[in-house]
DNA sequence: GATGAATGAGCTTTCATTCAT
DNA sequence: GATGAATGAAAGCTCATTCAT
């Protein structure tokens, strides 16, 4: 069996996943892990300290792949459609991690969360880069700001916690390509628009 | 000075909209509305019937204006870029009533949960025929389901409430804009595909 | 029956004065006053507001009191000795109020502390001031500070909540006496010392 | 270094004096010791055992000083002038330790604090016997019981750790004299009082 | 219509102590 | 000798809701 604060983590995400952050009561995380009170707050500071592990968990890993995908040799346009796709199903692969990811920020205490916006807002950039570097190559269209499209296509991906069916009849990777695709899309350079 | 429950439906949402629902005492919303708990439940049955309430107001108001446009005389891709800008422009202008919209669905008791999600149902399908519409006219390309792009658009608008700044340096109407020409764009028949 | 508040400030002190303020639990109090927590805390904001409502009481009393008998036309000695007096019997007449008094000012709020300890400084000092005019006017010893004097005092006065038998052998009355002749003799100006 | 529990015993001291012992968890007093609580609890039984080893040691110390003095050859008032001197002094030199013992016998359990109060009685009538050696020979005044003298000045002295600065203007022997004087002044026999 | 005192169940957190290693 | 994970009981406090007036 898992370590003690392994399984706190995992019955956290569970439950903040399907209930949200507030509606879930400590007692009812360490009865799910099998553990007391105490056991919980031996290792964990506190409620917000356990939904702070789950938090960083998922967002390091996206940084990180994102980092190496936008670092590699393909034609930006490849990069960017390559990074779309692994961010939507990794957070599909994650759904509870991801559920929990995209409504929590608010719950954490003040300081964790300036943390977690510097961190958040890291991921933003590295990916508005790429998309800022399509424009300026030329291959993707400048009329529409960087930024305003990097919100855009992840209000989509935090959308998914709110639809996704994990056991229905799309895969994470049809998902992520067809979100990847409709974003490429998007951003082709406009000739002869109305 | 407005009515007693028009200032408690007012107070609701602008703390619900700042604090979500859950961090929000009932004894918080009567201090700002200027009235006591025993007026609120005069009116109110719980909380909950106060979020129903908020919650119920954009989601009519913006559906009769989709109903409306969708309806109109213009072309079907003109009308889906219409219909992308109003629900853009309408949550902004209504932001503290959007925002709490967009994430306390949750909150809800279960028998007005349900009420609710038939009528997001019938907006999205309102919304999805817009798509279909086009798809079926060979306006718009059909190899991405037109129910995962409407999926796909409203993560987009939801997340508004997460960094839209409603001082900040774009209007609604811009933002809008580019929501529904970044949707359009999207949707654009395919010709030669990498 | 008394009010609520009434009743609930009753049993605090009761209770704070027989096993000390972190020895006594909420529940303990509200129990005794027949009243359930939500109760309490409807009327204090905390349990050490409720410490600071007892506090207050008797020093209020004690302050006034000492006002009235230092602003009187009679000669300092017996202003003094009436003063000193004075503070004993109402210690013991408010034995319980008093000894929470004598023993709870670590227990209040950093705010409250401070507002508490202005009041206590003031009683101290008019205190203080009575001593001083006797010296001024030669009555008193000057060979001892004023200031010490005061702190001597009011140590006796502090220990009653010890080692004093409400029901015992000596009445209020008498214990002030002893502690005000102690008082006085301490300080008549001394001839030839050793 | 000292050893583990000499450690202990020091940051237990120090802690108990600064916030009170009901307000000090032990787990800040064996980090404070450097050590950790398994080694706590193989020394000491409980946190009040800890209590109970300050509690005797200053105890011990100045009953024993207390019994030589008061043995000695002097005539009585100057043993007794001795005996109050000794008592501030070293009080005043074991600052935090006098602390913990003016205001902590109620936090000892039963038994021990049973002991606790066999211990102080005897040093207390130890003192007491002065006072009255001094009244039969007819140097101290009688019509104050002796008892009562005996609290009345040992309220002084446990008031100290109230005011007393341990930096400030006043030495431990200064306050000792001024202390000792104030009793003995008090004590002259009365002649032709008002 | 409206008040606000009162309820009661629930919450997160603390902590002295134990015990397998 | 010494560790530190784990317990379990209790603590202070919050809050939606009710109800006599």
């Amino acid at each position: 069996m898992a370590s003690v604060p392994e399984r706190l983590v995992e019955a956290a995400t569970r439950l903040f996943a399907a209930k949200g952050y507030d509606r879930v009561a400590v007692q009812e995380i360490v009865d799910l892990a099998g553990v007391t009170k105490g056991a919980m707050y031996h290792y964990f500071g506190s409620k917000d300290d356990l939904l702070n592990e789950i938090y960083g968990r998922l967002l390091r890993m996206q940084t990180e792949r994102l980092e190496q995908i936008a670092a590699g040799p393909a034609p930006v346009v490849e990069r960017l459609h390559a990074a779309a796709l692994d961010v939507v199903v990794t957070s599909v692969d994650n759904f509870d991690q991801a559920r929990v990811y995209f409504r929590s920020a608010e719950h954490l205490a003040e300081d964790k969360r300036r943390e977690m916006r510097v961190a958040r807002r890291r991921y933003h950039e590295r990916f508005r880069a790429l998309v800022e570097e399509g424009q300026a190559a030329g291959v993707l269209r400048a009329d529409v700001p960087a930024d305003l499209t990097v919100h855009y296509f992840f209000g989509s991906v935090h959308h998914l916690g709110q639809w996704y069916n994990v056991g229905g009849p799309l895969t994470a990777k049809q998902v992520g390509r067809h979100f990847a695709d409709l974003l490429l899309a998007s951003l082709r350079p406009v000739e002869e628009e109305r």
